[in-house]
DNA sequence: ATAACGATCCAG
DNA sequence: TGGATCGTTATG
């Protein structure tokens, strides 16, 4: 797992209803110090740029939203309902805000670790849903902006096949539902609700 | 200054 | 099905 397994850049930048469904069964990886965490990504939502209303960036630039005014390969994580994060992988070239919604994984290797942020044993508790898996990581909003190409945060590049990948509507939005921009393994057991 | 509202989760 | 819980945003 060296540096050139890693996305790179350019996967970032490609339109956002591609990274959507290319991130179905790769692995995204966190390491802090010795440890490491990772899971394998089941579930992705596309919000894409100001003419999307449930994409923060529709109401322009904000304090909370500038990072997804810059290039592809950042994560965006922003805190929502007074108690959960959300993790979101920015894509496009620059001054097209975008991003991709991680909405669930199947836990790969730090299980314990998760167990314990988690309060919760079984696995399928762990990282079945947006909030459940930053809280499973221990991702926070101060690290929002971070560097997918070059840390200690990245997507694996498996070439892991996944047979079929399914779409539907966003969950949890109002406006926008009418748009097709959830990407999901239709056979995963991690996938939330 | 204040109020309304979430890209959610969990208990009952 | 409703309550928890608080930062962001819009409005006065």
């Amino acid at each position: 797992m060296d540096v050139s397994t890693k996305l790179t850049r350019d996967f970032y930048l490609q339109p956002t209803l591609t990274v959507a469904r290319q991130l179905i069964g790769k692995e995204f990886v966190l390491k802090r110090g010795r440890m490491t965490l990772s899971g394998k990504i089941v579930e992705t939502e596309a919000y894409i740029g100001q003419s999307d209303p449930a994409c923060h960036a529709a109401v322009g630039r904000t304090g909370r939203n500038a990072v997804m005014f810059g290039a592809g390969g950042y994560t965006y994580v922003y805190f929502v309902y007074g108690m959960y994060n959300m993790l979101n992988f920015v894509t496009e070239p620059e001054g097209q805000p975008a991003a991709v919604l991680i909405r669930a994984m199947e836990p790969q290797q730090g299980i314990k670790r998760m167990q314990k942020r988690r309060k919760r044993m079984g696995l399928l508790e762990l990282t079945s849903g947006p909030g459940k898996l930053c809280q499973a990581f221990g991702i926070e909003v101060k690290d929002s902006g971070r560097d997918l190409t070059t840390g200690n945060w990245f997507v694996f590049d498996n070439s892991e096949k996944v047979a079929r990948i399914a779409r539907s509507a966003r969950i949890g939005i109002r406006a926008g539902s009418d748009r097709l921009w959830r990407f999901y393994d239709p056979t995963s057991e991690f996938v939330s609700r």
